[in-house]
RNA sequence: UAAGUCGGUUGUGUGACUGCGGGGGACGGUUAUGCCGUUCAAUGAGGAAAGUCCGAGCUCCAUAGAGCAGGGUGCCAGAUAACGUCUGGUGAAGGUGACUUUAAGGAAAGUGCAACAGAAAACUACCGCCCGAAAGGGUAAGGAUGAAAAGGCGAGGUAAGAGCUCACCGCUCGGUUGGUAACAACUGAGGCUGUGUAAACCCCACCUGGAGCAAGAUAGGGAUGCGCUAGAAGAUUGCUCGUCAUGCGCAAACGCAAAACGUCGCUAGAGCCGAUUGGUGACAAUCGGCGUAGAUAAAUAGUCACACUAGACAGAACUCGGCUUAUAGACCGACUUACUUU
RNA sequence: GCUGAUGUGGCACAGACGGUAGCGCACCGCCUUGGUAAGGCGGCGGUCACGGGUUCAAGUCCCGUCAUCAGCU
């Protein structure tokens, strides 16, 4: 099963119509959906592609653990730029929005 | 020992666990050479993958031809599939030297331009010098300007001067020798005249159809309607000619189909590594070995441990050959100059 | 990925053929006004994106680099 968000018509309604929400290093996009679908979204910014390339993995990389408990939603991770990342911190910001916008129940949670 | 020149190699590594991409084997499910699942061991970014600046392959443009225009290259010889690349030489410039740099054909085919200054920027003559009573004539040594001023310097010569004459240097033309050639050396003649710019137009020689894998293929039938009809139409940079009649182009009900962000193209290629032989070298030939990414919102990550020089620049997107640009360091080889010692 | 175009004062633009870089708006000072705006006069402000080359001389010609903006599925 594909879980990852591909389609520019997809990535585009998610932008529109989303609901936001923030961290200290990411923001995180979601609308509610049939199916579960994630993507990333690294602004040309952030450097050459070797730097993007490095941000997409680690998200990517931090977000897999939660992704079978995740409900049917399309999200988009939009990380920040100016900002040196690491997995751990990425890790923690992503445990933060899951909880704070309540898409994973708490026992649920390790 | 110090300072320097040139060339080459390398571009974090090791282990454990959890993951990702494409292919393969085994097993299972299913009507299936297909699809799905489980599992196993291998495999998976660069020297520049970058910039897209050249050259090729490959694909399409009904034909792919000719001429002009346009574009490119520009000392000579060679290498190469080809090139604007590379190698070896020649000339010029720079450096004590090792060595480096060099878009380096033609200005006597023609045209243009050379601001300001200066008499004059190319058929020169303001001041000056000389002859002369003057009118006028003969001159270009000296002067100032400028990036550039009419071969240079010395001697003779003269009314004053001047290649007017002579020596040396430079230039042009010719000869001999060496070299495949560019060219070099030697030598004879001419007396000297035409400054610079061709990365200004241009001339000469050679090369050149256009687009690009977002190319292109996967399917091509079609009642009927409209347009074009030989100075028309065609995706073909422009113009002319040639070529195209079982007419062409556009729209299109209907019909076909698993279907168009899919599948193929998509990786074995002028391939890489080693040895030998030929060649100054680029490179070529022969022999042996290797099987080495193929994605499509796009695969290399995370955690832990250890090592050291503490990790720079940087991510394949059809494929090769170059060029250019970015780059922390580490290592190897050849050579030069200076000093010291033998 | 491929193909093009453009970089000139703070902002929008000129600058065919190489010869002292200009215009408008903005800014500063003065005049005008009781004061401001408008108007008038004067002024400041540029390594012509960057680095090389050709030339006596380069914004302009040639080569390379960087940035920005378009088009092609």
């Amino acid at each position: 099963m594909d879980l990852r968000l591909k389609k520019q018509s997809d990535f585009n309604e998610v932008f529109r119509k989303g609901k936001r929400s923030y961290s200290k290093n990411l923001a995180l996009i979601y609308i509610k959906k049939s199916e579960l679908k994630v993507g990333i979204s690294v602004s040309k910014k952030h450097g050459n592609a070797v730097k993007r390339n490095k941000i997409k993995r680690l998200i990517r990389a931090a977000y897999y653990p939660f992704l079978e408990k995740l409900p049917n939603y399309h999200i988009v991770f939009l990380p920040k730029t100016g900002i040196d990342f690491s997995y751990n911190d990425l890790l923690d910001d992503i445990k933060y929005l899951l909880k704070k916008e309540k898409l994973i129940d708490e026992e649920n949670f390790n």
